[in-house]
DNA sequence: TATATTTGCAACCAGTTGGTTTCATACAAA
DNA sequence: TTTGTATGAAACCAACTGGTTGCAAATATA
């Protein structure tokens, strides 16, 4: 099954969940209350993040506090380094290619 | 039918797709020389970057060249502002709540 | 101990996804 | 004009997704 980070943040919902995490460690049920579905699906939503090593657990009786592993965040800050370094330069290869394209067209 | 550009760079080969795009433009025909999968199967992820508004077209005969839309790129940039924040700041607000949790245990 | 709360897991389900094959259309070239 | 090439669209399919309900286990509380 394919599990990564981009997967993770694809769904709105999980993405909530990320943010609220950000701001705070939280438990499933005081997560749910956030959210217009039931418990059992933000737990599924907890899964897929656990899976994808984006959040870990903190037992702490019977309540399980889940939080964000921050640092992850920072794949996605990678992935989009190639494209930072593009739209960075205004005179890119691809405005390059654009007007070539355009001239070869007249 | 939920179309956003996380959905988008959720699957690999979409952002194989737009990492070859952003390099130069191509045609379908030529992106699905990069990968293991149909031309057809390359075309739908297109019709998906397409919807997404992350690539446009350049009808040249009866070629069809895919430019990136870099400047769509941006809004994942957006999104992550809020956690990079968090990750800049050594002594977060998340670090402090790790540590009261860890000293409530004991 | 009996009861309530917090949680994860399994089973189920409809909708989506990513892939395929087939076909029609539009343009280019012989 | 005939043939070949580039492309999108439709139909189909297996696998995955996000949701539900029901249940069992573990912990807290009366």
């Amino acid at each position: 099954m394919r599990r990564d980070i981009f997967q993770a943040i694809a769904d709105p919902t999980r993405r909530a969940i990320i943010a609220l995490l950000a701001i705070q460690a939280m438990t499933p049920n005081n997560l749910a209350t956030h959210f217009d579905t039931t418990r059992q699906a933000v737990s599924k939503h907890l899964k897929v993040l656990t899976e994808c090593e984006l959040v870990t657990q903190q037992y702490q009786g019977r309540e399980i506090y889940y939080l964000l592993e921050i640092e992850k965040m920072k794949e996605i800050d990678k992935w989009l380094e190639q494209f930072r370094k593009i739209w960075e330069t205004r005179f890119s290869q691809l405005d390059d290619l654009l007007s070539a394209i355009k001239k070869q067209q007249k």
